[in-house]
DNA sequence: CGATCTTGTACTATCGTTTGTACACCGTCG
DNA sequence: CGACGGTGTACAAACGATAGTACAAGATCG
């Protein structure tokens, strides 16, 4: 559009658009959305020289104002331990690329997986009239999902679930369980875990499922061999160092429950003199990007991350609907490259 | 707070708590936040009994409407090329967290260096009456800055810079010119630069700078060992190839821009028989948290994210006051690691 | 040709909050 | 003891947009 007026800090309204048009801001309205149903509709010709006039100058509702007046502000809020972290980005794009499509739009806020930062975002978001709330960083700790609900507040979980409310997210026990029938089939008996923070259901469960898929294989992981840290490259060296601290002798292969951390596991195993894809075999989950272009690529399980956050607004939306829509596991794929392409 | 009302869909409105304390609605209104200047203030018991009703009743202020009256939205808007880019995701925490500190939310929206995104984006936000915009995606491309400032629209760039508009960013010709000091003291002769895209000022700059000390010293850069390319892995991998593609004997050293692309890099390294850190040296650019965890760390030049995101907001929120900031240009800092502590 | 229907427009109230101002009440002082 | 200043409160009008409804003009029918 060539429009735009001066440059006037006051913004063009309606009511500028219906005086230079000749009719009333009503008409106005209807001309520019209306058409609402049972809404007298105003004529084509004056449809047209109010669009012409909006056109002219400029105009853009203001979303703030009409919301006010029908009561939806048609925004949805995301909570996200943070988005630094490529995962919950990725997941967070899903959201606003699907959101943007039903005509929402999102607002996100860091929360650090801190509980009482949860909730001051929650409430700020509240505040803001939000008609819905996903929740990416679903804890037991805290207790507000519950609170929520109480409150009758709309969510949905997304990456992370918890309790029996309606939740998007990857079936990481079926990941976990292929990552274990992966390391079997290639003969390996002494492994390690690196399981990833106790609270988050994706760790546990990525973890839950290749311990449930190893021990029916009649293998055992000693509990010194699970480990739990952050979800980032120096938790994840900090965790590969404790294991391999551990007596006995090393792993033969290790199964980290994040590619982040996998590469600082990386680091760890090389400084103990370890070789990835040569002496012990490393398996990480997500695939981001740069695990098939490191040095030694790595395998790892493909979450559909950006199909995960459109699931979630689909739920949301379904619950702004009425709807009561039940939880939705995302397939996972395991692939599989050098860094665990051998045995043990 | 122990409170929250019954799960009723309708939230608690100033006109409740003031039915529930017997006074006006104005009272209400005063005894919550007012006390603006010349305004009448309510007594302290009046106050304290209007506050006490709030707390029972569980109200919180709608932003929205009071935002419509004071024509103030407390909102602030950032344009990032994507979220999913760990050094924007970094940039955009520093300025939530600084944004909140003054008592302003954020929003933020993904535009993939699209011209057309840009705008949509920008039009988006404007339409949610944000105060002003932090534009992290500034290139020459579209020509939306000078429409911005055309329409009196407050903005600053973070990350790039461009034209002569108020920018927090890191000082990029400084880093490029450290990063060719410290591989001239290598003695490195035969040198290569994966110079990102050529419409982002912190790739061309990094580069510039580094040309400029290399050129300096007396040494030259063959054109086609300037590679530009996306700053991803995959983006630095293809551009690895390419200089590598070229004729003559390859580079003793790499120079690459973003530290993801740098990994790329080693990957196409490894392929080509070339061990990074002792056929060839490799320097990248952000100083993100893997690289130091990498198997062969990863040299890096460290860029003060968060405090750019900070910065930022300072800047906009003084041109919001009608302020007329300057830039600021804020120190990298070169941390040689293994990958680059060698000579030719 | 008058009554009814259709169609297009404008008036008005409203969303929840803030703010200018009118007003009532108190004590104090001349 | 009446006028006056100070103090606390409530009324009413906004902010910009929308929805219900009243109303006027033209079209249609018996």
């Amino acid at each position: 559009m060539p429009t735009t007026s001066g440059g006037s800090p006051r913004r063009v309204t309606l009511r500028d658009i219906a005086r230079e048009a000749g009719v009333s801001v009503t008409s106005a309205s209807r001309a520019l959305h209306g058409v609402t149903g049972s809404a007298r509709a105003p004529s084509a010709e004056t449809a047209a020289r109010v669009r012409e006039a909006a056109a002219r100058l400029g105009y853009s509702r203001d979303q703030l104002a009409g919301g006010l007046r029908t009561r939806r502000s048609r925004l949805l809020g995301m909570l996200v331990p943070r988005l630094s972290d490529y995962v919950l980005a990725t997941i967070y794009e899903g959201v606003e690329e699907e959101a943007g499509r039903a005509g929402y739009r999102t607002v996100v806020a860091n929360t650090h997986d801190d509980p009482d930062e949860q909730r001051a975002r929650a409430e700020v978001m509240l505040d803001h009239r939000v008609e819905g709330l996903i929740i990416g960083d679903a804890s037991p700790r805290g207790g507000l999902l519950a609170d929520l609900e109480r409150r009758g507040v709309p969510f949905v979980l997304v990456s992370r679930r918890g309790g029996a409310f309606p939740a998007a997210t990857g079936d990481d026990l079926a990941g976990g369980r292929a990552v274990a029938g992966h390391l079997l089939d290639r003969g390996h008996e002494r492994v390690a875990v690196l399981a990833g923070e106790a609270y988050a259901s994706t760790g546990s469960e990525r973890t839950a499922g290749f311990l449930e898929r190893w021990t029916a294989a009649g293998r055992t992981v000693p509990p010194d061999r699970v480990v739990h840290g952050p979800f980032d490259a120096a938790g994840g060296r900090r965790a590969m160092e404790r294991v391999l601290e551990t007596p006995g002798p090393p792993p033969t292969a290790v199964f980290v429950v994040n590619d982040f951390a996998a590469i600082g596991a990386m680091g760890a195993l090389r400084d103990a003199g370890l070789q990835v894809g040569r002496d012990v075999a490393l398996v990480g989950y997500n695939d981001v990007p740069l695990s098939a272009e490191l040095p030694i690529p790595l395998s790892s399980v493909t979450t559909p991350n950006l199909e995960m956050g459109r699931t979630a607004v689909r739920l949301l939306l379904d619950i702004l609907e009425g709807g009561r829509p039940g939880s939705v596991l995302l397939p996972p794929r395991l692939r599989v490259r050098a860094s665990s392409d051998l045995g043990p």
